[in-house]
DNA sequence: GGAAATTTTGCAATCGATTGCAAAAATCTT
DNA sequence: AAGATTTTTGCAATCGATTGCAAAATTTCC
């Protein structure tokens, strides 16, 4: 079923099909009724490959997700999706697959797609093999990327304050008597360090002795360690929230109080945080926020030739009943 | 940057760039190895515009989530894209945004870009409306919904047995000695009823009395009341993990020790029920394995021009500290 | 060395939409 | 009613790939 077939029925011709079909102008108000009726009736649905073949557009953009299994990021994912679905643009959303060195492969299916712009999602984006494949793949196309930054004329970025959000937590667990305040990574993300650097910076400037897990595959065993270590602590925060619930497992076997105790923090305030018993207080990283002017900031570059932008999103405390 | 511009640098026809792009036999070796390197110099990418105009496929699938903010469906889509991507197809997937009736918008989305097959994800999908809509834009291209069934030649199901599940559990309950099991479910969708069904069937068999909580929309509030009016209760069993966790709160509020005074079982093994204290014990799904058979059952009917089928994966139980 | 067989390549049509330009139709003017 | 305007419509080229068929190049064989 063409528009040369929707044409035939409605006896015009497959232009005026098209200027219907795009609400151009300068067509007769009973030939579009007319046009419209065998539209509906039909079924009839556009071709986006020819189409996109003479637009030279997709009408699609590329989110492209550096790891699936992260919760956290396929919500981003789907927030940004969200945002253009209600703009009439699909999304085409795409596992990097943790792999950060063989990105060329997704790029290029994207690429061959002929996104209008692009997304990507995941600080270990932040990368040189990334910048040379982006360059290389994608020179022309406006990007954002959620919580990296990439010295491209084409990349604009969206980024969350890791640091001042961790120092921030930091502070507060000082503020609230503690004195012993340890940290806990996962693993070695820039995001990651980030949030590591605001915690030694907080240290410091509070003369706090630094107690520092730098990646921790088991946090129940990274957590039993830590505090057969260092008996005397007083508060925990984790780089994740989903560490922390290993967290309070261990702290509450051991037959400690949270958080009279010891205190815990989470970070990401992801919906788990909530449902964790006592509820866990979280570092929140505003990824609504982000990924709010992720969509907005690409938006603006696909419509105005775009300039490169690199925004900061200040992170915020979630106190609930761990500290 | 076409294939013509490639033919010319590589001093051949379009048409033997074209072969070479889609590793056709008859093309010599020497000039395949040309060409194949001016592909890689100039960082070349199909249109897959044009390429899906002549093809008429897009060599994409469509996977339509009935709600993204359910986690247990972004998972299940991310499995199926995961699978295909293996094989070299795209997957679009989109949100149907909880609106059933509204199915009709997606759904031409993905018929507009001519996707060769679709995955419906959610059973709230296992509608009327769905079904005629599917008929009247899809009637053509292979269909499989994962968790419902529709009656139509080109659509096809895999289904967990949620009722049988969901008997087993109660069942288990009651052998590990309880007599007083309730469960609490959270919306009516058609797979909650399965599960509901079962219960009820195996409260019969068993000579329980049911306590049944039909919808809620807070866990906490909804099993404060059920504990307060049935102070005998001594087992909840809860369609969705999530929900659980509410309840597990509570009654830890309440003083009650699980599971030596009260047995909780979720639904769905997702990965909060490893996260909990004490870990939840739950219904598995079998997210992994529907998934997969999905994407199977898609597949053979892609290739094979494809029969309906309809499969049923048995659940089990995934026993851990809870009950 | 030349005819036959085989391999390799290119020509040209095709897919289904969009759009600049010109022709046709409708409306307005006097 | 005829010419000038304006509105509406259609023709035909275009986008970038794929592919059947025929032509050209190469290899084989006697």
């Amino acid at each position: 079923m063409t528009i040369y077939d929707i044409a035939k029925v409605a006896g015009v011709s497959a232009s005026t099909v098209s200027r219907v079909l795009n609400d151009k102008p300068g067509i007769n108000a009973r030939t579009r009724e007319r046009v419209k009726r065998v539209l509906d009736e039909t079924g009839f649905s556009v071709n986006e490959s020819a189409r996109g073949l003479v637009e030279q557009s997709s009408r699609m953009i590329g989110i492209l997700v550096s790891d699936i299994r992260n919760q956290h990021h396929i919500s981003g994912a789907y927030l940004i999706e969200e945002y253009f679905r209600s703009r009439g643009q699909v999304s085409l959303i795409i596992n990097a697959g943790g792999d950060v060195s063989a990105i060329a492969s997704p790029l290029r299916t994207l690429a061959s797609r002929r996104v209008n712009g692009l997304v990507l999602i995941g600080s270990v984006f932040q990368d040189e093999a990334v910048s040379s494949a982006l360059q290389a793949i994608v020179p022309d196309i406006p990007v954002v990327m959620q919580n990296g930054v990439l010295d491209l004329p084409n990349v604009s970025a969206v980024l969350c304050d890791d640091r001042g959000g961790t120092m921030e937590a930091t502070m507060h667990l000082h503020q609230s008597g503690r004195r012993h305040v340890a940290y806990i990574n996962n693993n070695l993300t820039p995001s990651n360090n980030k949030k590591v650097g605001g915690y030694l910076e907080a240290c410091q400037e509070l003369g706090m002795e630094p107690v520092l897990v730098q990646t921790c595959s088991d946090a129940e065993d990274a957590t039993a360690q830590l505090l057969d270590a260092n008996p005397g602590l007083d508060g925990i925060i984790y780089s994740v929230d989903f560490l922390a619930a290993g967290g309070l497992r261990v702290i509450h076997k051991m037959g400690l109080r949270v958080p009279d105790d010891i205190a815990v923090l989470g970070t990401d305030d992801s919906p788990l945080a909530r449902l964790l018993d006592p509820r866990l207080s979280s570092i929140d990283t505003k990824l609504e926020q982000l990924s709010h002017e992720c969509a907005l900031l690409l938006e603006e570059m696909m419509e105005n030739g775009g300039v490169r932008k690199v925004k900061t999103i200040a992170c915020s405390l979630a106190l609930r009943e761990t500290g």
